[in-house]
DNA sequence: GTCCATATACTCGGATAGAGGTTGTCCGAGTTGTTCGGG
DNA sequence: CCCGAACAACTCGGACAACCTCTATCCGAGTATATGGAC
């Protein structure tokens, strides 16, 4: 039970996007080599990104990627989702079946990272970026 | 991202194993036929749980596996690390690097997770158990 | 009855293998801005 | 100067592959109990 590497880089992309803050769309070159990852394989993971309509992408020349909504709204539970998926992580017996104490334990403690990652919005990080 | 089959075998049968609360081993068979699982499987992770000292098996006949601790010791978190492993769910950047702010925000959201599977204990749920 | 060999019922651990997800790469197609040549 | 064609830069999306983990099976080895026969 990992997080991918796909989170990562989203994660780091969205930060990027929010501290840069312009009108102008930056490509997905400049994108990937800040993170030492191929062009390619960014441009696959922000597809799910503007899917998610976090940001909006422009083709052409002078494309590229660039935030969709206010920078004050977006949060880590938004982008996480956005990647892996908005599914529970701990299933049962299959089906949802929500009378297995268990899987109510699970889920309890997972509500409890989601609120964390929901409540943590990316401008709050905005200023004390490292680690790019 | 998900929590591997093996973490809700595990859970299942530590439930069962403390709802039991004898002396006498169970028979891994007996545990995998209420799961429905290969009874080679459910060994190969009760292995982990004994490796762990939560449990604690017995060869030959009438052999099988048992408590080991006191099931009010027993946390959520316990089982799960010794099925996943205890290593951070997200890796920034390689190394530990604890300067990421983005390696920040989701340690500490994991660790609102994690306080609450360490707060739940086995005994909790021993006598509302359903979905065996 | 006692002792020992054998059978029986288990767990343990390694080897193996298929399924599926992760992590990439590659390439063709479509889109937009730029450049350049003809009128 | 103006218009259009060609070109370059760029994203989009699918196909594909390497790799790893998860899931699971199988089998041989070791171990503890039960059985049963010889004395």
């Amino acid at each position: 039970m990992k997080y991918s590497k796909a989170t990562n880089y989203a994660l780091h992309t969205m930060l990027y996007l929010c501290s840069v803050s312009s009108d102008k769309p930056v490509g997905v070159q400049q994108l990937a080599q800040k993170q030492g990852v191929s062009p390619s394989y960014l441009s696959k993971i922000l597809t799910k990104l503007v899917k998610a309509e976090l940001i909006e992408s422009s083709s052409g020349a002078n494309g590229g990627y660039r935030l969709k909504g206010r920078k004050e709204d977006i949060s880590f539970l938004d982008i996480i989702h956005a990647v892996e998926g908005s599914a529970s992580l701990f299933e049962c017996c299959g089906s949802e079946d929500s009378r297995c104490v268990i899987q109510q334990v699970m889920l309890a403690a997972e509500e409890a990272m989601e609120r964390h990652l929901e409540n943590t919005k990316m401008i709050e990080l905005v200023d004390t970026s490292s680690c790019d």
